[in-house]
DNA sequence: GCAAACATACCAACTAGTCGGTACTGTATT
DNA sequence: AATACAGTACCGACTAGTTGGTATGTTTGC
């Protein structure tokens, strides 16, 4: 038992947990406290309130998922198009588990908070955008090679990419299983390919 | 002055506005009964629960949502294609004024709601996937007319429009603002319009 | 020895929901 | 016509419990 993880972290991980299982308001402080295996004492210790943890996880999520997409494999193909390619499939690969599990905390809490808090709101909203910022060089790249001069503009890609995914997330919880998630993956897998002339069905 | 309307439709028009602007648990019911111009008494005596109004305004939003788009005039073309472009054109027409004004009752809800109330999960999904089914249709007869015979369900299709919907009013609520939803649009349409074979950029 | 990291007890404000009562309407009885 | 009664809509003070946050004390690591 690594009880070792100082009580910050453990009070982050337990608000990305709840927060997205249950959203922010819903969520209270002795929660957290309690999934956290902390005291209220503590909880105020490291933070100067409830929307402050707010902010300080979505600042974690936005580390914690850099990482995650830094390492992944879909950066290893040469060419940027079979790696924008690979991102969605990996994003796919990423479907597993509860919707609470696998969405997006920025997406849920500043759907919840972006008018009552904006310091939450611009957190997320970093969060959001300078993930889809990674994929630009990306998209441009893949303009570059194949001759295309689109009437879009590689960030307006970027972004439609994941507004795909969090309203993939959306139906998810509504259906309160992820198949559907999946399947817009496939929507946007195959959009992405089509945009720069690739049949996604060779067959008939 | 039409002070006429009654408060149960008072109660639900405000429960609309305050729970896609601030979310459902961050709304009390002393905003709910300031908002409608009613004192408690009243709202309890219309609706059991706090739960109760936000069930009630998902089937109220599901019928005003359902005559509007019953009413507008993306029907019109005899083509089933055309159709489908036009609803996407009539959604992104749609989006005038804040993200709380366009977004969506039930995807905002669902998303914060729907582990903690089953009730409150089933009336916003069927909102969405009710809307969602009326597309279905137009969709399988453009399918026929262009012989196509894709990998992809006509339901599968469907959802996804909605997703791509869903996932724009997020990313609009991130930024505060309407613009990224639009090329979510232009996007959707896009591709709705390649999946059968009409190039959506014939001039180069 | 001293500051950071916790713990415990507590509070004022707020929460959804309750409850006894009022006002008004329509209907049946006398 | 007068009365009694029933049903609905509504009122607002009240409560039991919860909320985020605080004040103060204790432990721990260096």
């Amino acid at each position: 038992m690594t009880k070792a993880a100082p009580a910050r972290n453990r009070l982050l991980d337990a608000a990305l947990a709840l927060f997205r299982a249950q959203g922010y308001t819903a969520t209270t402080v002795d929660q957290l406290c309690a999934a956290a295996g902390v005291t209220k004492g503590a909880f105020f210790h490291h933070f100067a309130s409830k929307e402050a943890l707010g902010v300080a996880a979505a600042e974690y999520w936005g580390e914690s998922t850099s990482a995650l997409f830094a390492g992944a494999p879909y950066h290893q193909p040469g060419d940027p198009l079979q790696r924008l390619v690979a991102y969605v499939d990996f994003r796919k690969a990423l479907l597993r588990g509860t919707p609470a599990q696998v969405c997006c905390y920025a997406g849920t809490v500043v759907q919840e908070m972006y008018q009552a808090s904006p310091a939450l709101r611009e957190a997320c909203a970093a969060c959001i955008y300078n993930h889809a910022a990674t994929l630009e060089a990306d998209i441009s790249a893949a303009c570059e090679q194949h001759r295309l001069a689109p009437d879009w503009t590689p960030r307006s890609l970027a972004l439609h990419t994941q507004a795909v995914l969090q309203g993939a997330f959306v139906l998810a919880k509504a259906s309160d299983a992820i198949a559907v998630a999946e399947q817009s993956c496939d929507h946007l897998k195959r959009y992405i390919q089509m945009l720069f002339g690739i049949d996604p069905n060779p067959s008939t």
